[in-house]
DNA sequence: TTGCAGTGACA
DNA sequence: TGTCAC
DNA sequence: GCAA
């Protein structure tokens, strides 16, 4: 509809200036637009060349406008938060976007500046990962059998000069009778009058970081029990499984520990380190009476607690595998003795000893495992500590001052300005006005990002809150990797990096070492398969997908016919129906083209009515899962939008362009109302595409368009930071005040009220994110 | 140990 | 309420 | 799984 443009321009004045707002200019795009030529002629009718760009003085305008009014309109409080929360701006930020975008459309007007390789690209977060299972099928055979990869083998004969071989025990007797006298230095003995029993990862061999660890204990005051008593130990640390843990004690439950024994992680010893800087013995001493924070099993976790603490951990493990069908299920398929599946790649190791595993020599598996620990820069015990910080001095990546955990960081393309720190030692990173460029997607760490990639998939398609965070968590790491500017070499510094923690560190040690991952095929168990097919079902998730596997299910046609005696609900079997189109993206002219159908029948009702596509769309995707099309209508001549919604489906169903309705709202009257459905282009053999409706009352027109833009994971970045600054923000508006029942979060006892709603950019401002474009937004 | 976004539709 | 989706 |  070339039309479209035109009219649109001549809006009258309110509806401009809401347009205006920056996120509706057309952008002058600087952005890195590769080469490729060879993309996208947008194919669509619709696409008109000749219009062009608007003049992008309002811009300007606009924008004071807004600052203007902004500053008197800040309360102080506000802005105190707001002065607090810029300390954690100073990040080195970079702006994160795929170069992806191909055109801004700007209310029917576009400008198109393709972009080549988006299409390639790994399907963002939201999309419902339903990776065809070919691939997942074709990889996973490779080396399930072959538990140490060849170019492993090579790697360690190549390279392991290891000193005499002892057991743990043998080890730290002989530190006890030789060393002992060594440490009389000036470090801070805090572990004086603890006796600690020490569990590596190995049984067998005292690694070397088990030996640093060792020394480390010592040297700090604590007392090595080689062998286990009861009677003289204070202490357990273990940073082994729970199975290799109690057999090196000699007991066959955890609960055989007595009581009085606390076991914890490393973690415990190596914090109080940390602190030697900051705190005098008294108190760092005091900090590790609180024992339970970091113990090593959350069973255990009362024990640890002599100060009243009390768990919920254990309870989570139960419902999580309470969950008869699935987990058993689960369970059962990996013919695994070992039922808790979280301990990653180390107790991989340890299992593979114990389950039906081709074995592999023992010889062998102690030196990978020794090798992912220690070795290359790590067979420092400290590595981990040092690296730390080395990070929070020099390099501004990752650990930064003490602000929580910043996902709002994250929220943030690129430092407006370099704060001084940064600016020093990391300009390469083309930083702040800089930098319009995305990490490239061949990122130097891209082979593990695809391993972490995968791994976050499979994950996802698992039941369960736990499953559920760690593939969040995954995603949180993959975008961190993603972003750092060198190729990572070690443990430690992949450790280094804010929201990798101790497993994925392990991992990517794993993957550098043996270049491989074989927690990957470790997870992608046939259940997994399955269920991640029947996933692709629309309205079909994890919980769905694993009954059916129960039931006996495999396969598509096996939900067909029923098998089993599984039911399928209408909107489901309409997912089945149409299973490849749903899992399709369409290219992005298919979205304009259908776009352009409905909104000219939308104005036909009334022509105030803003009616605009939304989701990645807007973002500029090459590719777009589904179509989502938001409508909101000005009050100032006394109509609404109310009803319009109705008469569009009507009409749209008549010209057959929606075919199925999948959600309706509840009141079609409503101003705020979602419709899903499914639609097609009126040609022959056109596709069914997803197509999603949101009308919001004129006020939520900011909320609404941040929402519907996303990307979803920035979307839950921006709320989370919301919430950090005391506020709330969703669909509707940004809301202050807030009261939420404690314990059991999440239920809001009170409403709060409304802080801004109209315009996007109140809200990145009031949340202090630095405006970013649609095609900015994106996280996933 | 806790929290990790916040909502609507449907069965 | 749990499940699924946005 | 990660951070606090
Ligand atoms: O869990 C979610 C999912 C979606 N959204 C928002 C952001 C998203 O951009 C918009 C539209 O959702 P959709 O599922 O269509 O995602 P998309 O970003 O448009 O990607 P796709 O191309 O897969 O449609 O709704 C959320 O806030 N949370
Ligand atoms: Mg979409």
């Amino acid at each position: 509809m070339p039309g479209t443009g035109e009219e649109e321009f001549e809006q009258p004045s309110e509806i401009l200036s809401f347009l205006s707002s920056p996120e509706n200019i057309p952008q002058k795009q600087p952005l890195p637009e590769p080469s490729s030529p060879a993309c996208d002629p947008p194919t669509s009718p619709i696409e008109d060349p000749s219009l062009q760009n608007l003049p992008c003085s309002d811009l300007d305008v606009h924008t004071k406008g807004i600052t203007a009014s902004g500053s008197t309109q800040l309360s102080l409080e506000v802005k105190e938060r707001v002065a607090k929360h810029a300390v954690m701006k100073r990040r080195d930020k970079v702006l994160p976007l795929e170069a992806e975008h191909t055109e801004i459309t700007f209310l029917g007007r576009s400008q198109s500046n393709k972009d080549p390789d988006q299409a390639r690209k790994s399907p963002s977060a939201s999309s419902r990962a339903v990776l065809p299972p070919v691939s997942g099928v074709l990889k996973s055979k490779r080396s399930r059998l072959s538990s140490v990869p060849p170019k492993a083998q090579k790697k360690q004969s190549g390279k392991k000069e290891k000193p005499r071989l002892m057991t743990p025990a043998e080890y730290a007797q002989q530190l006890l009778e030789t060393h002992a006298e060594r440490y009389k230095s000036s470090v801070i003995k805090f572990l004086e009058g603890k006796n600690i029993f020490y569990v590596g990862g190995d049984m067998q061999y005292a690694g070397e970081r088990t030996r640093g660890r060792m020394e480390l204990i010592l040297k700090h005051g604590g007392l090595l029990i080689p062998n286990f008593d009861p009677k003289i130990v204070t202490h357990i640390v273990t940073d082994a499984p729970k199975i290799s843990t109690l057999r090196a004690l000699g007991y066959s439950r955890l609960s055989d520990i007595p009581d009085h024994i606390p076991t914890v992680k490393w973690n415990w010893i190596l914090s109080a380190i940390g602190r030697t800087g900051l705190l005098g013995k008294e108190d760092i001493v005091a900090k590790m009476e609180e024992v339970w924070y970091y113990a090593a099993f959350g069973e255990r976790m009362e024990a640890s607690a002599s100060r009243g603490r009390t768990l919920k951990l254990q309870a989570r493990h139960d419902t999580t595998q309470g969950l008869v069908t699935p987990g058993a299920l689960t369970d059962l398929a990996r013919s695994s003795p070992l039922l808790n599946r979280d301990l990653g790649p180390l107790k991989n190791q340890v299992n593979r000893s114990i389950s039906p595993q081709p074995c592999v020599d023992k010889g062998k598996q102690r030196e990978i495992s020794e090798e992912r620990t220690g070795k290359n820069l790590g067979i420092d015990p400290l590595a981990e500590f040092y690296a730390e910080a080395r990070a929070a001095h020099e390099n501004n990546w990752s650990h930064f001052g003490d602000f929580d955990e910043s996902d709002s960081g994250d929220i943030e393309p690129t430092a407006d300005e370099p704060s001084p720190r940064v600016s020093q030692n990391k300009q390469k990173r083309g930083w702040t006005c800089d930098t319009p460029q995305a990490p490239k997607s061949p990122c130097v760490n891209q082979d593990i990002l695809e391993k972490l990639q995968e791994l976050q998939e499979l994950h996802k398609a698992k039941v369960g809150d736990e499953e559920h965070w760690r593939a969040y968590s995954y995603n949180k790491s993959i975008r961190a990797i993603h972003i750092y500017p060198k190729r990572i070499q070690s443990y430690s510094e992949a450790r280094s990096i804010r929201g990798v923690g101790d497993k994925t560190a392990l991992k990517i040690k794993e993957i550098l070492q043996t270049g491989d991952l074989r927690r990957i095929n470790f997870e992608k168990t046939d259940d997994v398969k399955v269920t991640r097919l029947f996933q692709g079902i629309y309205g079909v998730g994890q919980s769905t997908a694993f009954k059916w596997y129960s039931a006996g299910c495999r396969t598509l046609e096996d939900l067909r016919s029923q098998k089993g005696g599984v039911r399928l609900s209408s909107v489901q079997m309409i997912g089945l129906q149409y299973y490849d189109d749903i899992n399709d993206r369409m290219p992005r002219s298919e979205a304009k083209a259908i776009f352009e159908l409905v909104k000219p029948i939308a104005l036909s009702f009334d022509s105030k009515l803003f009616v605009e596509i939304m989701g990645s769309f807007r973002r500029g995707k090459a590719d777009c899962g589904d179509i989502d099309i938001l409508i909101t209508r000005p009050t100032d001549d006394g109509q609404t939008h109310s009803g319009v919604l109705k008469r569009l489906l009507a009409a749209l169903h008549k010209g057959g362009i929606i075919t199925e309705d999948l959600a309706i709202p509840e009141n079609l009257a409503d101003l705020e109302c979602v419709y899903r459905g499914l639609c097609r282009l009126p040609s022959p053999g056109s596709r069914r595409r997803r197509i999603d409706f949101l009308t919001v009352p004129w006020e939520s027109r900011g909320a609404a368009l941040l929402y519907y833009t996303g990307d979803d994971i920035f979307n839950r970045a921006m709320r989370l930071k919301a919430n950090k600054l005391g506020y709330s923000l969703n669909q509707r508006g940004l809301f202050n005040g807030v009261v939420r029942d404690v314990k059991d979060r999440r239920v809001k006892l009170n409403q709060g009220t409304l802080v801004a709603s109209e315009t996007e950019e109140e809200i990145f401002r009031i949340l202090d994110v630095p405006w970013q474009e649609p095609h900015e937004r994106i996280r996933g």
